[in-house]
DNA sequence: TTTTTTATTATAGCTGATATAATAATATCA
DNA sequence: TGATATTATTATATCAGCTATAATAAAAAA
């Protein structure tokens, strides 16, 4: 027989508009036509529609508001995380695996920022450090606000935004995964000095120092104490 | 007022399917409850539940074949690949930036293989190599097939599923773009005596010969000719 | 005039029903 | 036994109508 491919009209009508939306014919922010303008277009029932729109909703891809209309969305590489991260769950033990991989790529981050940083994102990196000792000397609970934040810095500096949203997305899936097993065990170590050397060694681009440095403040983030 | 949480039907039930689903009460391959079962236990209507089941198949959890159930799907992360590449195109010119990442992971793939291959992935890898070249001799047009397969076994044998995974993803990124682009631009080098050299460096344990020839190996694979 | 309230309108959200097609299980017949 | 027809189950697709929500316009109050 071979019927090679089933249609599906929701899949059909998905496709579409998936293409009129990367075609920047509806850009991001703007409105999509009404669900029942939709339905009259491509001739199907309004049901029909909504299944194709909950697709692209799924995708991040769109945002529909009650009352409002179904708008056309900038992509959040966050909620992409979140809704891959079953995928990586599926299979059991990989915590450790996305650790392995979190240094890796943390390493290689650090690496390419201290041979390309510039004198602005060497401040920014600077500031944040600052801002995370003035918080732990007020006895601020903002160590690991300030934590993400710098790993987040050093990703963009990369000014790879590939690799900034990989980093990005492991953050985000061990996080949730850490959600999940309800292990925030306390208070973690928040690595202050660790930072300030590391922003040295960028600042005077020392590649070799800076990875060696990188790996280590890793390695004891992930049996912190 | 003050509904912190917004309550969308077929969300809420997408969420508790999804939860149940890796929580393995309906582990992959078994069917999911029938639709009306479903809007029954959930008391909504089917039209709900059927939106609840298209997020949930969009994001590759899930599979629906007409007359026979909803099934759960082991994922795939091509699929996933091809639907968060729309993400990765919204930003311009991230070619460049997916180049980097690929030959950074391929590095660190590599180099962790040199050091942690078994006798049995070793093997294969230089089964992959000998087909190569028998196929090269004998005319055929696989060599790109090959060269992917070759790429594919490095990320395995790394153990590790999550660097595997994003490895294949960047993979399948990258493809999907060449192919949007039509830039397919003839017969690639095939670079299989480069294959050759890993493979020897790797049966070695040559950990820092293997990174270099890989980096050489990524780079005149990007500028081939 | 400015602000607040109310009504209108358009929108998505959801329902229960109907009809059709594909699939799987069962019963029938050779 | 083995092939075929029947039946039951299931998803697919549709429709008309109702509700809830949100933005806007009009009216009322300050």
């Amino acid at each position: 027989m071979s019927s090679a491919k089933r249609f599906k009209a929701y899949e059909a009508i998905a496709d579409q508009l998936l293409q009129e939306i990367t075609a920047k014919i509806y850009p991001v922010g703007t409105r999509l036509p009404a669900e029942r303008e939709l339905s009259e277009r491509f001739s199907v029932s309004r049901t029909t529609v909504r299944e194709a729109i909950r697709y692209l909703e799924s995708i991040g891809c769109v945002e529909t508001r009650a009352g409002a209309g179904t708008f056309v969305k900038r992509q959040d590489i966050r909620q992409i995380a979140t809704s891959i991260s079953a995928t990586f769950l599926q299979g059991s033990a990989l915590n450790c695996d996305l650790l392995e991989v979190r240094m890796l790529l943390d390493t290689e981050i650090a690496t390419l920022v201290a041979s390309r940083r510039t004198a602005e994102q060497l401040q920014a990196l600077k500031q944040n450090v600052e801002d995370m000792q003035n918080d732990i000397e007020a006895g601020g609970s903002g160590a690991q606000y300030f934590d993400e934040a710098f790993h987040l810095l050093l990703a963009k500096a990369t000014n790879n935004a590939v690799l900034s949203s990989l980093a990005e997305m492991c953050a985000g899936i061990y996080s949730y995964t850490v959600n999940l097993s309800h292990e925030v065990s306390g208070m973690p170590h928040s690595g202050l000095s660790q930072h300030q050397e590391i922003v040295t060694a960028i600042e005077n681009r020392d590649v070799k120092k800076t990875r060696m440095l990188m790996k280590q403040h890793i390695l004891k983030t992930i049996y912190y104490g």
